[in-house]
DNA sequence: TCCAGAGATGAATCCACCC
DNA sequence: GGGGTGGATTCATCTCTGG
């Protein structure tokens, strides 16, 4: 059964700061998410080949100024609107966040604030001469300290101790924190624990250029993060209000969880694309996340040692190759054996999945005996670990020294 | 040979405000790592069992401004010491991390902020209604644009194509990227590859409380982070300045990577605290080992890996033996070849080592080429690397190339 | 000094291909 | 035919060069 109600989801063309104080109800609003432009002083464009449209918004401005003010006369008409259980994400980037969040300390009050989300990714890249930014900042205030927030729990670290998931704990006489236990020395099962509060870093995968849920339009935000917003504020049936709603995730993101949404933006073909969205939306899966894709887990933690150890690149979605040796004069595939390879199938799997390589040569690593390969291909070089080696030493030593008491035996 | 020398390590309980103008030469620092109280509005405060030491500092203010004013005085100071190539990284959190920014605009100039870096740890905590904050921000400035920046690499995501490694690719008229191929349909293989320059959100543990590299200081940074800070804007040799030195992580970590460091803090408990630390050499190699932290010492970590690949026992104490193995019969003793050593002198080192130890045999690992050891003693078996192998492999398939063309050429 | 345009780059998704 | 494997692609960043 279907309790999802699409007309409860409502995109609007038209400036957030005309239309909000006009058309939204005073105290309505349980969730405002505000993506506006970061102030990144460059005109914001992506060309759609399915839709044929040049999607583009310009964040450039006059001065720093000119765009706090904008943002400040948005935000003044937002928290008017907000329900005082409610709560306001800001989304920016390192470009404005300081100005933006001094802002919102004076509008909202510092006793107001409540989080900085990090928005944490990995991303395709060049070379720079500073970090790769790789996060976002999202700015969570409340209107009151009435304001409602769910608590989520995440599961614990792998490295937490059960003992302390299982046993109840008590403090005695000393003040120290010690596992409950009665006069025969019975432990205490403890209450159900149901995990770790939820951080506020997030890992969420940026939108892949490739990835299907892609739109078209820049800056679109995964609709994964937007989901993890809504679940922390709102419950089912409660209002969203999202004034630069760009290409609309947040409104699917609200029919998804169940909630009313008015989006709100002044670019036209934004708007046709929510619309569009709306009665047709995907979802990517992030295949690293879920971790189903079995060949990123091709190399084991010692063969990647081995490889990171020589100074070549480790491979781990190629089935034959573990990794990379870049020379100066051209690139050199390595494949270790494997514990249950013989020789003969380590250099075969090299060999196929080097077929179309620009592979000047292979290095097969040899780690233990197996067979004899009698034609070893020009290109291929047979290496014996060195761990292979050295076990060698270890047991010729060993030989050398029982020849030595038979030996004396015999004398 | 070691090189590092604790006298280039120095803490001065003082007044940073005081002392700074005074004492340190302007234009003169590569690197100022600023990590002052955060604006907690509390007093920070930790009692050391060990050192049955209460360890404080007052993190409460008047006002935002007498605190801002703080700082800003500092700032300037730490500016005019700061050397044209250098940076300076502010560590802050979400209390005050906005106005901080603020006034590092201001002061620095919006366009020498260079990075937010995002420290990113696991925490305990209970739930709370809000987010489990779990992160920390520093921001990077230079003081001109001929700031120096080390480019560090990091590795590829698993996910990564291994065509787009090894191929070149070119634009076509209409812009699209494509591999670049002759008229053969012939690809070109692509120029040498290191890696992924390093992102701006470092996932490190933060120091849990039972931690080995523990102090007892409040507000304690981990050794790993500091060495990270130091490997982006340092090279060997360096100077450090360290305004709010509290327990001396920095320090070390400056020792550890061979720079000189002026530590400075006007609690006299985290003086004497830094001066324990730093002459217990115990501590400083506990925290470099016990933490995971192949970073700072590759090579360490690396022999380390190795002696434990082959069974043998890592011996960490002694100068000319990095493990030795037990066989049934007898001790089989193994050095390797350090970066700056002959092979010679990793013999002579391990000859003079075991001197008094009754080792069957000794095996030298070669790791590069340097002189030639005429006379290899009978009980010396020397072993390459793996690393040395692969990498003669390429000069050796150039001499067959030039054997072949001097063939042709004689032909 | 600043801007425009060209060149490089890699995460990971989609999808073709192969057994 | 279906599941696994890997090839090609997209595009937001950064660098560099020339006007």
């Amino acid at each position: 059964m279907n309790t999802k109600n699409i007309d409860t989801i409502k995109f609007i063309c038209e400036s957030a700061e005309n239309y909000i104080p006009l058309q939204v109800k005073d105290n309505s609003v349980q969730l405002i998410y505000l993506d506006p432009p970061f102030f990144k002083q460059t005109e914001m464009q992506m060309y759609c080949k399915n839709e044929k449209t040049l999607y583009s918004f310009s964040d450039k401005w006059d001065s720093l100024d000119s765009y706090i003010n904008f943002i400040k006369d948005i935000l003044i008409k937002c928290k008017s609107k907000l329900s005082n259980h409610g709560l306001l994400f800001l989304h920016c980037d390192t470009s404005a966040s300081h100005y933006l969040r001094v802002l919102l300390d004076s509008i909202f009050g510092q006793k107001n604030f409540l989080n900085e989300v990090i928005w944490s990714y990995r991303r395709w890249s060049n070379t720079s001469s500073r970090l790769l930014e790789s996060h976002q900042n999202i700015f969570v205030y409340s209107k009151t300290k009435k304001y409602k927030f769910n608590r989520i729990m995440t599961e614990y670290s792998p490295t937490t101790n059960v003992d302390q998931l299982l046993q109840d704990r008590i403090r005695d006489g000393n003040g120290v924190v010690k596992y409950k236990k009665d006069e025969n020395e019975n432990i205490f099962p403890s209450k159900l624990k149901n995990g770790v509060p939820l951080r506020d870093v997030w890992e969420i995968p940026f939108l892949n250029p490739k990835a299907k849920e892609r739109t078209g339009y820049p800056t679109q935000k995964p609709i994964e993060l937007m989901s993890k917003i809504i679940k922390i504020s709102c419950n089912k049936g409660d209002f969203i209000l999202d004034p630069f709603c760009g290409s609309g995730s947040m409104g699917i993101a609200a029919y998804i969880n169940n909630c009313k949404y008015l989006g709100i933006d002044k670019n036209v073909d934004a708007i046709k694309l929510c619309e569009k969205r709306k009665n047709d939306y995907y979802i990517s899966q992030s295949a690293i996340k879920d971790g189903n894709y079995q060949s990123f887990n091709n190399l084991d933690h010692e063969i990647k040692n081995l490889i990171v150890s020589v100074n070549a690149i480790p491979i781990e979605r190629n089935k034959g190759l573990d990794g990379i040796y870049s020379s100066a004069d051209g690139l050199i595939g390595i494949r270790v054996q494997r514990k249950n390879e013989s020789i003969s199938e380590t250099i075969n799997l090299i060999e196929r999945a080097s077929k179309t390589k620009p592979l000047l040569k292979k290095i097969v690593i040899k780690t233990h005996d197996s067979d004899f390969f009698e034609i070893v291909p020009d290109d291929i070089i047979i290496i014996e670990s060195l761990e292979y080696k050295i076990n060698n030493v270890f047991s010729n030593c060993e030989n050398d020294v029982k020849k030595t008491s038979k030996k004396r035996c015999g004398a």
